[in-house]
Parts: C-alpha cells; sequence; structure tokens
DNA sequence: AGATTTATGTGGTTATTGCAACAAAAAGGA
DNA sequence: TCCTTTTTGTTGCAATAACCACATAAATCT
C-alpha cells in the first residue's frame, strides 16, 4: 500500500482505496527492460502509475525517427490523457528498465453511479493536478525546443534543471541518445556542442552529470 | 447565456450556473486588439472561456523571438492550466483580435465546501476533459516539430488539420508569421519551401487557404 | 579477463535553413 | 482614390546543424 503515498491518491485513506479497488479497477503488471506497454494505436480506458522502474514516451515518424516525448520515473503516472478522451494513442510506452505498474481504469472508477462516494470528489481532484502538471511539462519542453540553436536548447534545458534542483549540478535521465532526441537534435551534434561548451569553460560533464559554470 | 452550450458547462444547468456564479465566482471583460490578457509572471487563480474574437498564446525568449504556443479561438477556454497549479505564467496571452472574455475562479469554485453541489463534480469532469484535450494538442504540435525539415513539418500540419476538417481543403487559423511561429521556423524560409510544394504540384495555396493534392 | 555490445566523441562534408534586404501584393485608412 | 501599413514572396549568402564514418571509451556478458 506504499503507492498510497502518490499523489493521485492524495486525501484518499486506505478504505477508500480499497473500496475503489473493490470492482477490479485496479490492476497490477511487469514489465522487462525494453518491452511496450502500449503500442501506437492502442486505446485504453486505464492509466498507468509506474511504481518501479523507468518507462519513455516516444514516437516513431514515418521515417524511423524517434522522438522521446517524455521520460517516466517511478512513482509517475502516464496515458491518463489517453485513458480521458479514449482517442487512439500516437504513442509508444516502453519500458526503458524493468517496471512494475499499477493500472487504474478510469471509465469505471470515474462512472457517474460513484459521484457520491468521497474518494470520487478527491480522485477527480487529483488527476486535475496530475493533467495540469503534465501540461505545465509540455510549456517546458517546448520551451526548450523553441529555440533554432543547439547551444540555446543545452542551456534552456539544463539551467532548467538546475533551477529545479536548486543546483548547479544537474544528474538528468538521459543518455546522450536520449537527450538528443528529447532536444530534438541530432545526437553527435549534440555531443559536439556539449564539446565546445565544456572548451569554452561554459560547463563540465561526465556522462549524465552537468555543472554549470 | 448562450456560453452554457460550451463543453466545460456540460451537464450544468441554466439554474446551476446562477448558483456557482453567485459568489462572485464569474466575471467578463473585453479587450481590444493586441491587448494583453495575462502576462509573463503573472499568478491566477481564475482562467477563461473566449466568448468572442481571437487569442495567441505566446513566449518571448530573453533574445526575443517570438514562439506562438497556441491559438484560442471562440469558445474555447485558456490559462487553466496556470489556474489549477497556481505558478506564476510563463507565457503571455494576447488578444489577436477584439475579444470578449468570460473569467471562472477555480480557488473558489474547487472549494471542498462546493464538493455536495451538483455542479460540482460535473464541473470537475469537464476541466478534466478539457485538460486532457490540451495535452492532445501539445503532442501534436510536437508531432509537426519533431521532424528536423520544413517540409515535413508543414506536410504533417497540413494533413492533421485535413484529417480533423474531413477535406483536403483547410483553412488555418494563421498568417504566414503565425504558421511560421507555430511550425517553429523562419518565415521566409517556410514561403520558399511552400512555393516549392506548389511548383512541385504538391499543394495549392492561397493565404491561408490550402489544398492538398 | 577477454570479447562483444553499447555509448560517446570527433572530423569532414553537404545541404537545409536561418538571416537580411528587398520587391510585390494586399489590406486598411484618410 | 491615393497613401500608408501590413503581409507575402524572392534572392543571395553564410552558417549551423545534419549526416556519415570512424575512433575511443564504457558497460555487459560469458
Amino acid at each position: 500500500m506504499n503507492f498510497l503515498k502518490n499523489p493521485i491518491f492524495n486525501g484518499i485513506t486506505e478504505e477508500e482505496y480499497n473500496e475503489l479497488a473493490a470492482p477490479g479497477c485496479t490492476r497490477t503488471s511487469r514489465y522487462a527492460k525494453d518491452q511496450a506497454v502500449f503500442s501506437t494505436g492502442d486505446q485504453t480506458t486505464a492509466f498507468g502509475i509506474l511504481l518501479s522502474g523507468e518507462l519513455h514516451i516516444e514516437n516513431i515518424d514515418l521515417w524511423g525517427n524517434r522522438i522521446i516525448l517524455h521520460n517516466i520515473s517511478a512513482g509517475e503516472a502516464f496515458a491518463e490523457t489517453y485513458a480521458l478522451s479514449r482517442i487512439p494513442m500516437m504513442v509508444d510506452v516502453t519500458a526503458s528498465r524493468d517496471s512494475e505498474i499499477l493500472f487504474l481504469d478510469l471509465e469505471k472508477l470515474l462512472d457517474a453511479r460513484n459521484s457520491s462516494r468521497p474518494w470520487h470528489t478527491k480522485l477527480l481532484h487529483n488527476l486535475l493536478q496530475l493533467s495540469a502538471a503534465k501540461n505545465i511539462a509540455w510549456s517546458n519542453r517546448m520551451l526548450c525546443i523553441s529555440s533554432r540553436h543547439i547551444r540555446t536548447r543545452i542551456m534552456t534545458y539544463l539551467s532548467a534543471e538546475a533551477v529545479r534542483s536548486g543546483s548547479r549540478e544537474v544528474t538528468i535521465p538521459f543518455n546522450r541518445q536520449q537527450m538528443a532526441d528529447y532536444l530534438n537534435v541530432d545526437r553527435s551534434a549534440l555531443s559536439k556542442e556539449l564539446g565546445k561548451m565544456r572548451d569554452e569553460g561554459i560547463l563540465e560533464f561526465r556522462k549524465n552529470r552537468f555543472r554549470l559554470i
């Protein structure tokens, strides 16, 4: 019941959870590294909460270019947008490490017949907060990509991360290729630019640890 | 009371609206073309519903480059993400035409003391749908920009619009500069590429009307 | 430890795109 | 209608970033 600390269950007691989980609205599944959780075209009424591991939400276009739209760490929810709007998924969700996922079926949970339940309003509230947070995340991502220069994208991304962590030392959840995908640039071009910036004394880095100067 | 047809009031009766509007949770304002509705750094607990006119949600970076993050047409809601999460706005909201806006104060409306009201759950539900729809819109935008070639961005954008409208003739809510901002490319480069595509017989266009071939 | 695979860095080449400046066309106002 | 302003199209040039190929380093496996 550790997952009840998750923001999605904010204000919901263990008794209330047992009540909402009773009608078979929840299930837990395990996924191996690189295994697909959802694929493009899938339709789902359930969304996931990542209990352990790591996921990538990515899109592969007609030419085979992959772009990482989002990185999901333990404790985060995903696919709630599709579970809410019921439209076919335009993305792939893939386990980037061995992962364990709790699924909640929104179709059943948000049914009007539950609207008198105390947990119903709380869940709606928490989902709303979650959805808003995702929107903010999109904005941040967009802000990085909005510049047309690799260097500016790097700076925007790293300084945002630095602000978030409250430190000039930043550990990012990406390797080079993933960072390049997130910033939507070529990997080798990214490495090149990072090298230049190191030469100019703007930053230091080793693997996925960066120090801004 | 025409605005009650708005999806945000889905299932909410006129009596219920009068009840929720009573405690001063709503207000209406007019804005002239190019007037600012919100500015970067603003904090708000109210979000807006555009009754008439048109808005742009845009960001101007440290180097003065403007990027249009979203285009709001009559009937659409905006800034609900910031009203929900209370964080300072990272964008500007500007009237691109003379506009009339209905503001709803979420801090007051979503107060727990209202949770027993019939309109409360409905409003939460509708807000959730709205937020999910915005997330989908972000995905679509990102899908356009994910390609590094102008032509692909144009194609991705126009075909998505064509699918939405169910026709090969598409009228977009942007002029060239705005379209370039949305696709995050240089305006003249966009014009150039559009010209090439016309020469190659891929599409026809006049101003903001396009026909895909 | 050695071998294989994966991740990262580097160099060179090409081409697309950004940029700036200008021309033409359309829209709006007096 | 003419004048001004805005929008769109065109060209040349420069530069950045993509692309390709390879080298080096790190991680994983047996």
